[in-house]
RNA sequence: GGCGUCGUGGCCAAGUGGUAAGGCAAGGGUCUGCAAAAUCCUCAUCGCGGGUUCGAAUCUCGCCGACGCCUCCA
């Protein structure tokens, strides 16, 4: 049975969707003027590892993951570019699709877009106005009214007295309550706009998401995700907008992750410590950063230092070694040994699911992995030939792939692999004679070529990486 | 000030009532010409102080500390 942590409920829950065997999962995507920094990465894996691990268990998953591709920060990137807003966005969309895929995240069901869906933005608005949880001010924007709903503050525990509002932020004065945030705002002079029953404009941050939840999944869902960043004021305000808009309980589940840290604070534009995806990516390899996410717990925050993406790295590379081909001299295993391998494998793999069942606990199920990767590298030890190590190797990988983990050698080219078997040849030669100090000078060149070559007693093997 | 999360070995970290998973690092073996990899062994009583209980890291109270949100934010 799967349980999942609901951010609204405050606890762990059996997780029951609306339909049988069908979860609609909508995870807030990111806002598209920059490079995609690794704290994106983070969010964007967990609900990757979330969506491997429904289909994993037998659910179809819609994932929908939205783009914000009209916003202030947008357009004021593109002033500084002297670029089309919208152009701009849709260059960063097709640039974060580019990194997400380099991170071996599966691509969403669907990827709305703010821009292009603005009729039904516009319809939602309305709607809320006639129901009265909406008001156009004088001004020429449209804002909820925070206090037309009772149930308003209810995700986030927060109640209307307790905010301060305004003592941050100046508070508009068309508003009639200060914590009414905006449906729709009226356009400034040379802005991008649309129209609409209340004059050019655009839609605030917080409707998007209510209206493509509304266009791509319908009126309820079953998972609502996104950071814990999010969880005031917009996971709040779509709570809010879509349950006044439908009159039903919008999402099922909020399921939140928590933040990635830079040196003990949290990566943000704002703060200027930002490592963009591109960047992690040109120094280590995509598992090193879904192996840190995976070692930690999705809710809470995630310790991001040479340290720990050391850590990660040695874990890829000791799984790795679970999936490496039997010795060439193997002997075979006897029979007792290959079903006492089999057993193990098949408790390793209950393991890993009574894990994943417990809110997605990763940590439990690399653990699991590591379990199961020893019992491989020992029946490999113990000389199981590579028939006897396929079964326990095919669920290894069975598992590593519902957590999106590759697990690949690095490949390097035929032309280059020809040299170096040539090398490695030439050095076995050398070994006979015993002329270690020229045969270790070759091994040490070949690792300064990130060559990596074993010994062993039936032959050398090697390795990129 | 309000809301919330958290504090487990040198480091990352799992674990919600019965005497602490896993990984990294470290030390010691096996293997190796030497290495590397793999493997075996060693390595904590759970921030501090009370309480509940036959029994608590796990429940409760207090204190200390960290982090997030309350403004754009994954």
């Amino acid at each position: 049975m799967l349980k999942i942590y609901n951010t609204l409920a405050r606890k762990t829950e059996e997780f029951q969707t609306l339909e049988p065997n069908l979860v609609k999962m909508y995870v807030c995507g990111v806002t598209v003027y920059n490079d995609a920094h690794v704290g994106h990465a983070m969010s964007a894996l967990v609900f990757d590892i979330i969506r491997r691990y429904l289909e994993y268990r037998g659910y179809t998953v819609k994932h929908v993951m939205n783009y914000t591709d009209v916003d202030d920060k947008i357009i004021n990137r593109a002033k500084q570019l002297k670029e089309d807003p919208l152009k701009l966005s849709q260059r960063y969309i097709e640039d974060y699709a580019k990194d997400l895929a380099s991170l071996n995240v599966l691509p969403a069901t669907s990827n709305p877009q703010v821009s292009k869906t603005m009729p039904l933005i516009i319809k939602f608005i309305e709607g809320l106005i006639e129901k009265g949880n909406a008001y156009a001010a004088t001004n020429g924007d449209v804002y909820f009214s925070v206090t037309s709903d009772a149930d308003y503050g209810r995700l986030s525990g927060r109640k209307l007295d307790d905010m301060q509002a305004g003592s941050r932020v100046e508070v508009e004065e068309a508003k009639t309550h200060p914590m009414d945030f905006a449906l729709w705002k009226a356009a400034k002079e040379g802005e991008i706009s649309w129209d609409s029953p209340w004059g050019h404009g655009r839609p605030g941050w917080h409707i998007e998401c209510s209206a493509m939840n509304l266009a791509e999944l319908g009126e309820q869902i079953d998972i609502h995700g996104g950071g814990n960043d999010l969880i005031f004021p917009h996971h709040e305000n779509e709570i809010a907008q879509s349950e006044c808009y439908s009159g039903k309980e919008f999402s099922r589940y909020w399921v939140h992750n928590g933040m990635l840290q830079l040196g003990g604070e949290k990566m943000s534009k704002s703060l200027g410590n930002i490592i963009s995806i591109k960047e992690f990516l040109s120094k280590r390899e995509a598992d090193v950063m879904r192996m840190l996410v995976l070692n930690g717990t999705y809710r809470s925050p995630l310790l991001f230092n040479d340290d720990t993406l050391d850590a990660a790295q040695k874990n890829v590379e000791r799984l790795k070694s679970a999936l490496r081909p039997a010795s060439a001299s193997a002997s075979g295993l006897n029979p007792e040994s290959i079903s006492a391998v089999a057993s193990t494998a098949e408790s390793a793999k209950a393991n890993f699911i009574e894990a994943m069942d417990s809110d997605f606990n990763t940590a439990g199920a690399i653990a699991a992995l590591f379990e199961l990767s020893k019992i491989i590298n020992n029946a490999r030890d113990s000389g199981a030939n590579d028939q006897q190590l396929k079964s326990a190797q095919g669920i290894f990988r069975e598992l590593a792939n519902v957590l999106g983990l590759k697990l690949e050698e690095k490949q390097g080219s035929a032309d280059s692999d020809a040299f170096i078997n040539l090398l490695i040849e030439t050095r076995a030669e050398v070994r006979k004679q015993k002329l270690w100090a020229l045969s270790d000078q070759i091994r040490d060149k070949l690792k300064e070529l990130n060559v990596t070559i074993e010994d062993s007693k039936d032959g050398t093997t090697w390795r990129w990486g």
